[in-house]
RNA sequence: GGUCCGUUCGUCUAGGGGUUAGGACGCAUCCCUUUCACGGAUGAAACACGGGUUCGAUUCCCGUACGGACUACCA
């Protein structure tokens, strides 16, 4: 069987895409590119009743964002269309009525309160599990239990019904999972589940199958909580006459909670700051925003490396992973089966490791914009040196800019602790002597001559320079701490560092 | 409750019948250094438990415990 790779990412349009949907996405996408296949996006929008407007359009940036575009999709559909389940609506009901035709169906006109009725019955009776199955249905109303002509009648006056598969008594039922191994499980613990939905729209039972098989989608890579009910798929595909061209399935791991126990959700990135979607989403009623990982400043692709790593590694001690060579490294195989933690300090990591090999040039865009934001305009080689200054420092882009506004704003305030720790006369003397040095001086100030003039101050005033470091940096900068200072001194010129001196020489008061 | 899936440092994980059980994040210490960070070095830190198989089990088998998913006319 030597058929073209297609795998699918399958999302339903109810909100914004949960970032361990992002990262099915990406082992689906990996999977495809690295067997020279198709990654296809189909959405599964046959719930009308929890449909979202923009959550299609969320999913599309979100994936174009992190660079896994999808080959085909509704917006770029290939010829096994259409990509949108809603739109192929008249075709399930065909494929439901060949399944009711060939007897592995049936037609159900059970209302609510009978289904509730049935299962408070059996619970009352002490039934493990109450469901409708091949004992329960019998004392339903449905196509078997009722007459021909009264189903007949029931349809022609427009009911309303329900088409539920007709699970085998006594099957077993097996599948080979790509991550787990063989799964078996007897048909007698699974139930009559609904196909049809009495609004005209199939499950997701139903329409995924149906679906696979018309897009000739070769692989089933989709989250854990599928697993339980991939042997009602096999035996769909059986009933279909599908088997032949049934597609394998990888059940992947969960993502779950940082701490404790469980799934990861939403509220778990509320109640520990960070994003738990692509990016941001704004629910339209309740006017909330939820954070995205780009507007959080992370960048595509150490979010890819990040997510790649939760469940799957390459098998040698390599972490670091262009989304081009995890394309070479991926394989199914390598795919973990526990549930994976979901840990935002690596994810910082692998921000800071990529923000560190992005170009200076790149970076300085960004802080030009920041700082614009603020009413600054930056020119180019400015950014550029807040860029080299700062790069090695921070997490997130977003921080270039925030750590470096010292560079253009004279500091009002010294740090308190360190004034009181390290603002001394020895300081003073040095700082007085080098604040004349600067007026007079002539020549190119640079990092180099910056420092050397400072060491003929220290020099001149019988100072070692070592010992007023840090006061030279309060007064310029205003902090304690920072980067390199006789770079922050060539980027600002030798007129703004006297100025700053003088200014830190009056409103500092030597308390040693 | 039932069905299914899982369990190696705090976290992500490698490994696999005999290993000093390896790496990464985080943490600690040290080095570098004008500070902070970067970088480098070092360190603390794990095979859930009980049986069985075996000369030997963390690794294979069976239980137990614990965790998770599913159990809708939602996906």
């Amino acid at each position: 069987m030597s058929r073209e790779v297609r795998v699918r990412f399958a999302p339903s349009p109810t909100g914004p895409l949960h970032i361990g949907g992002v990262r099915t996405a990406l082992y689906n996408y990996l999977f495809a590119k690295k067997n020279q296949g198709r990654f296809i996006l189909r959405i599964e929008d046959t719930d009308q009743a929890r449909y979202v407007a923009g959550a299609e359009e969320y999913i599309r940036e979100s994936l174009d964002w992190l660079g896994i575009t999808p080959d085909e999709s509704p917006w770029n559909p290939g010829d096994v269309g259409p990509y949108r389940q809603s739109e192929r609506k008249p075709d399930y009901m065909q494929y439901a009525l060949d399944l009711v035709k060939k007897g592995h169906a049936y037609y159900a006109f059970d209302t609510a309160e009978e289904l509730d009725a049935m299962r408070e019955r059996l619970t009352a009776a002490r039934v493990v599990q109450p469901q409708y199955n091949s004992i329960t249905r019998t004392q339903m109303k449905n196509s078997l239990t009722l007459s021909a002509e009264e189903v007949k009648a029931r349809l022609e006056s427009g009911e309303p019904y329900v088409i539920r598969v007709k699970i085998p008594r006594k099957e077993e039922v097996r599948l080979n999972d790509l991550i787990r191994g063989w799964v078996m499980v007897h048909s007698s613990t699974l139930d009559d589940k609904v196909l049809m939905k009495s609004d005209g729209m199939p499950t997701y039972h139903l329409a995924n199958i149906v679906d696979d098989h018309l897009m000739a989608i070769t692989h089933v890579i989709r989250g854990e909580e599928w697993l339980p009910s991939a042997p009602l798929h096999v035996l769909l595909y059986k009933f279909f006459g599908w088997e032949e061209t049934m597609p394998e399935f990888a059940h992947l791991p969960l993502l779950l909670k940082p701490d404790g126990n469980g799934k990861l959700s939403k509220r778990d990135g509320d109640r520990l700051g960070f994003p738990v979607f692509p990016i941001d989403w704004n629910n339209q009623s309740t006017g909330e925003t939820a954070i995205g990982f780009r507007e959080q400043g992370y960048l595509p692709d150490a979010l890819l490396n990040f997510l790649a790593f939760l469940g799957w590694n390459p098998g040698d001690e390599r972490e670091l992973f262009t989304k081009e060579e995890l394309v070479e490294a991926f394989t199914i195989e390598r795919i973990g089966k526990a549930g994976a933690k979901f840990d935002i300090a690596k994810a910082k990591w692998y921000n800071e490791h990529y923000l560190r090999n992005t170009p200076i040039e790149e970076l300085a865009k960004f802080v030009q914009a920041d700082a614009k934001l603020d009413g600054f305009e930056l020119s180019e080689e400015k950014a550029a040196a807040i860029v080299r200054l700062t790069k090695d420092r921070v997490t997130f882009s977003a921080e270039l800019w925030k750590e470096s506004q010292f560079l253009v704003l004279a500091p009002q305030k010294f740090d308190e602790q360190v004034a009181s720790k390290k603002w001394n006369t020895d300081a003073v003397k040095v700082l007085g002597n080098y604040a004349e040095r600067l007026d007079v001086f002539t020549g190119q100030f640079d990092a180099e001559t910056a420092k050397t003039l400072l060491g003929e101050s220290a020099e001149a005033v019988e100072v070692k320079l070592g010992k007023v470091m840090q006061a030279v940096r309060l007064a310029v900068t205003g902090a304690g701490a920072g980067p390199d200072l006789m770079e922050i001194f060539a980027i600002l010129g030798q007129e703004e560092v006297a100025k700053r001196i003088r200014f830190a020489m009056e409103n500092l008061e030597v308390t040693s």
